[in-house]
DNA sequence: TCCGATCCGTGCGAAAACGCATGTATGGAT
DNA sequence: ATCCATACATGCGTTTTCGCACGGATCGGA
């Protein structure tokens, strides 16, 4: 009747996974070891946990039940994990930062390289991703984020205020000087679809051209001369090839913070991170805003 | 930075301890194996765990913190363990159960006799004992108990109502039936030690001689004539040499329930041991009355 | 129809974990 | 002062666990 925890966890990750390499991925083990576990788990318990089909393991009831309860095990878990990080007062080790890629690559690079300088010790991960990651879950120590408010129950810090703005490439910009008439081409996020509200009412032909669902190719797309976006402002001054034009004027974007998880936050090593990054975010608001 | 489940518990069994010895009999490993695992979990946590001082392993902060999540992950453990054992339709295994070794010796061993024959493949463990054990930690699942409450957050059942009364050996009570004057010895419980209230006014030389903290002993002392002796009825009755004796007419008692943790009530092992105990207890409850 | 991608089971040798025996230090009782 | 009980550290041989390589089965797309 007895058994392992890390059986019970486990058993948690392959029902989770659903195939025994997944499981095995998951708990950086060989799949071998996850079908040996699985067999000591029915043993311990008496218990069928998974019927084998050809596609993979199908959980039984009883598994589904440890599969509650492991996860139960792994919130107490992440909890400690968090406090003991928080705890830290050592600049060594690993630090796992994570911020939308446009955001790191145009901006924030001189920051991760400023901070590995004066903590050689500190090995910085860093995840360049516009999810959400679950900071309670230790995806991440600490989340560049745009967003108007910190969320859940994160701890958080405004950096920056921001505007966004229309840019394109100097053809574009220089059509649009020229003729007012001309046709204007929008290259629209896919979440607003439509024509920015709010525009300039010289240039009356303006039209969505294409719509993206990424922000970096959006970028690009506006450098190639497919059209006018509204982005940003920093991305629009930072990225060789744009120009603001005056269709749209300068108007409120969305803020970025720095949030954490409030276990973690007091953390040396996120306390010295969070220095640098805010030194540099005053030195450079100028940037951000019209 | 990442730890095994079973290390975090390893930690925890050690704070509880206090030595490796304690701890790996608790977990019933050897001790030089928790040794092992503790330098395993400070190598992965890079924190120092324990202070080696001459007489044992001091926690610092950062076990403590260990233990303290590791409680969390052991509760559901064992929210686990009794939702399995509650699911259980399977008549073997081991049932465990919990009674005083008073009832157990003189009233409940034929259900112990009848349920084994009953269910050859149920192995049934017996706990006899006066001490409240933790049902909810699993360390019984099913306890009879003499008291007016099933308590906690558990379930159960009354199973009969009792009569105490006063009972001594043949000299005694021989000597108390030719003279009610005579000087009337009472063995005492600790927890009550004084001569019992409602005492018969027909016997008025009364005093408490000796007190004992254990209604074992009590029993053996009234057999060997130290006195008379408070005892439920069952006890007087069921224990060769004893005879009731007018000095204390009966009066209730403690009820006796049997309980039981709802998660674990359901499983069917619970159920065929509860058949048995209740058809013996209504069988026999005239014993318990006066 | 064939090929490749995913599954999983099995057997073997390497690596890790474990139990046991031995030796040392400390503190309390005789 | 001596003896004994308790508590750890260390080294060695055994057991257990693990990763890897190989083979079989199933499914879907070219």
């Amino acid at each position: 009747m007895d058994m392992t925890w890390d059986d019970l966890r486990t058993v948690m990750a392959l029902v989770r996974h659903g195939s025994l390499a997944g499981a095995g991925a998951a708990l950086s083990v060989n799949y071998t070891t996850i079908a040996r576990r699985i067999r000591r788990a029915e043993e311990a318990s008496g218990e069928v946990l998974f019927e084998r089909l050809s596609d993979g393991y199908r959980p039984t009831d009883a598994a589904l039940l440890i599969a509650e309860h492991a996860e139960q095990m792994e919130q107490a878990e992440h909890g400690l994990m968090r406090r003991l990080k928080g705890a830290e007062t050592h600049l060594s080790g690993i630090l796992t930062i994570t911020a939308p890629q446009l955001l790191i690559a145009s901006f924030l690079s001189p920051v991760l390289d400023q901070f590995t300088r004066t903590h050689p010790d500190v090995e910085l991960r860093v995840l360049a991703t516009n999810e959400l990651l679950d900071l309670s879950r230790r995806e991440a120590d600490l989340a560049i984020r745009v967003s108007r408010a910190p969320g859940d129950a994160l701890t958080g810090l405004r950096l920056l205020y921001q505007d966004s703005a229309s840019f394109a490439n100097a053809d574009w910009a220089a059509r649009i000087a020229r003729d007012p008439q001309t046709q204007i081409n929008w290259v629209a996020y896919d979440s607003f679809p439509d024509v920015p509200k709010g525009t300039n009412p010289d240039y009356p032909n303006q039209k969505v051209r294409f719509r993206f669902d990424d922000m970096v190719a959006m970028v690009g797309a506006a450098q190639a001369g497919l059209g006018i976006v509204r982005m940003p402002m920093f991305l629009g001054r930072t990225n060789a090839g744009l120009q603001q034009v005056p269709v749209l004027a300068p108007q409120p974007y969305p803020e970025i913070w720095v949030v954490g998880h409030p276990d973690v936050w007091p953390s040396a090593k996120l306390r010295a991170f969070r220095g640098v990054l805010i030194a540099h975010c005053k030195a450079h608001k100028a940037l951000f805003v019209a």
